[in-house]
Formats: structure tokens, sequence, C-alpha cells
DNA sequence: CGGTCTCTTGACGGAGTTCAAAGCTAGTGG
DNA sequence: CCACTAGCTTTGAACTCCGTCAAGAGACCG
């Protein structure tokens, strides 16, 4: 019904295809034309979102109102405000569509219904949240130990597809300078 | 046994003694002097610790030689480099003790048996993640949103007594600036 | 086409780094 | 219990990376 999720989930926990499709009916199917916003600060994050076609993208407003990208999810990704999702609090975050985007809604409820009635999803969902913990701590020390230009260079090498299907500005953003800047490394890397 | 533990653990799952008794069998007590390793970089990481007493942090060393500390645990806190505790590949960190420290070794092997032998520490251990993980994104968020000055007083504001504890250049690493520059912005909020 | 969104350029300024040296402080051994 | 040393913190000057601002050049979409 959705491969793409469970190949995903069977490459942590293996479920049989009759529970699978007991599973698959807590998700719902959900689709997003590019700039449409799925979250917006202030309201409460709904729900957990798996991405299977397209990017999602989270960023926050800050003071001088500009915005600025924490986060990316590709096919395969979860997505959400985890701390809003987790309590009920309203969200410090926005997330959006950067291209037309599916994906597979998990709401709050549906969530807590799931992993009662399906413990090995708590295995899943424990191993999900240990990698993406694990991921975030490499890039902490990444960021911490190059340079602007060394981080774009490497994000360029290791992403390539990536870089021609998000606009440089949103780069620039996630990696945590301006688009001018970035302007100018690409400038230097050309000549 | 271990009553820290035992309260956190009941803080997300609850369980009755007897299974508790059971659960604190899969892990050692250990010991740790100020300035004492629980990893380096090349091993790698045999467990996860869960902090009884004192303090640990994780860093690393850059290319110029100088030690970045990414983490703090204290007491009610796990600290592990999740990614080599994973996979058991080298680490990337070192974990190091701070101030003499206790805490609650649960090696790699016995992490699997208990997940395994009881799944409501499944459910735990992925409250712990999800609360971890959306802690470090709250902290990436700041970390963008405001200079590194708001940032030492900001900390200073929110955990007083940390910062009579941890030594001014780990704190000056942990936030991301030099212990000089640290040292600058103390003497401004002095006069 | 015409307008909006995106990317580039260059001048200037400031936050934070680097380096080197001196002043403190706390722990250790005699 | 004092003296010594190693580790920690402070100072200041020079420097650099990167942000800000403002304007122009492309590029994409209806």
């Amino acid at each position: 019904m959705y491969p793409l999720l469970q190949a995903h989930i069977n490459t942590f926990v293996s479920i049989s295809d009759d529970e699978m499709a007991e599973i698959f009916g807590y998700f719902k199917h959900q689709t997003l034309k590019k700039k449409e916003n799925l979250l917006n600060e202030g309201q409460a994050c709904k729900a957990t979102y798996f991405v299977t076609k397209g990017i999602l993208r989270k960023y926050f407003i800050n003071e001088k109102g500009v915005e600025q990208t924490t986060e990316f999810a590709i096919e395969n990704w979860w997505m959400t405000d985890t701390f809003s999702f987790i309590s009920q609090t309203t969200a410090e975050f926005y997330i959006q569509a950067v291209e037309n985007t599916e994906v597979l809604a998990l709401p709050r409820d549906a969530h807590d219904q799931l992993l009662e009635a399906h413990p090995a999803m708590e295995k899943y969902f424990r191993c999900v949240y240990q990698r993406a913990y694990a991921a975030t701590q490499k890039r902490l020390k990444f960021r911490h130990e190059h340079s602007s230009e060394e981080l774009y260079h490497f994000f360029r090498k290791s992403q390539p597809e990536f870089l021609q299907r998000v606009p440089q500005y949103l780069i620039a953003s996630y990696l945590g300078f301006t688009p001018e800047y970035l302007s100018e490394i690409r400038k230097k890397s050309i000549s």
C-alpha cells in the first residue's frame, strides 16, 4: 500500500504483510503544492510526516524577519516539530514544501494508538529517533569543525542532486550563512 | 537499587518493582575520577551511560588540536556517542568526567537483550531519544537566533549552578567561541 | 513580454579569532 | 602550612571572516 514506508519500517523491524496493512490504517496520505505550509508557528504540530515524494523544510523566522532553515527532509525521512508534537504546545517552527510533495501523516492520537497496538513500532521509532539524534550530533560536530566555505563544499560533494532541487538561498540558510556570502564562495571556486 | 534511574524510567513508563529489579541487572555501576575518560576517539563506544552523580562532557579535537565540547550530561541524563554505539564503529568523540562522577553503564549487548526482554524499555528509550532530539533542535534554533554574547547570558540565567561546577573554558567551547572572548563578555557585564 | 523571484557584486563595518604575555588560583608535595 | 607549579583566566592589538545594505542582472512563470 505504501511501499516506501513499508521498506523503511522493514529495515529496522520485521512485520508481516497483514500487520503492515493494519499499521497503514493509522496514516493519512497528503499532497502539498510547492511553498504550501504543513505547520505554522503558533499552532500545535498535529502530526509527524514521512516524505514519500518531494522535499520538506523546517524553518523559523528570526527577530530580523529572516527565515532560517534548520532541516530538510527528502524521500524516506521523517519530519515534525518534535517538541511541539510530543507536548502539543505551540510550535516554534514552520514546515513547508520546497517542491510539490507527498507525505504520509501520522496524527498525534493515531501515533499513540499505533504504538499501543503494535509494540514493534516502538522499536521502529526508537531506532528512527536514535538515528536522527546521531545525525544531528554529527552535524553539530561538522559545523564546529569547519568554516562556512568548507561546509558548502562538503555539502556540494555529498549531496549533488540535492543542490539542483533546492534554491541557493535555502542552502545558505540551512548551512548558516547569507545568500550573498554563498555567492562569493561559488565565485571563488569557479575561477 | 538505583533510585535515580528508577524514578527517571517511571516518568515515561510504569514498571513493577520486581521487573525493575530484573532491569537493573543489565547495568553496571562505574566510578570515574575528574578528567578520567570513558571513551576515546578511535575506540568503539561500548556502552550508553546514565549519570547518577557528577558531570560528563562529550568533545572532539579539531584539526588545530583544540578540544571542542559538544555536550554535557549531569545527573539524570544519558550520554553516549550515539552513532558509534549503534553501529559499533570507531567513535568520533571523547567522553570525559568533568568532576568525580558516577554512572550506570548499559553495554551494547546488554542494551539489546534488555530491550528484547522488556518491551516497556523500548518505549522508555523511544521517549528518551525523542526528547534528546527535540532538545538539540531547540539548541540549534537558539544558536542561529542569537549572538554569542546572548547565548552566554541565557546560559548563565538558565543554568546558574552549572556555571559554578564547570570551568569557563569548557563553557566557552560548548557555546562555540573562545575563552578569550568569553572573558571579554564577562568584563562587559560586570561594568 | 512584464513582473516577481532569485542570484550576483562591491563597499563597509563589526563580531569574534588569534597570538603572546601576564596575572590568578588551586592543588600537590615537601 | 607554606611554596611551587600547572592549569585557568584576563588583556590588548592586529586581523579576518562574514553580515549588512543597496543596486543591478538574470531567470522563470503567467
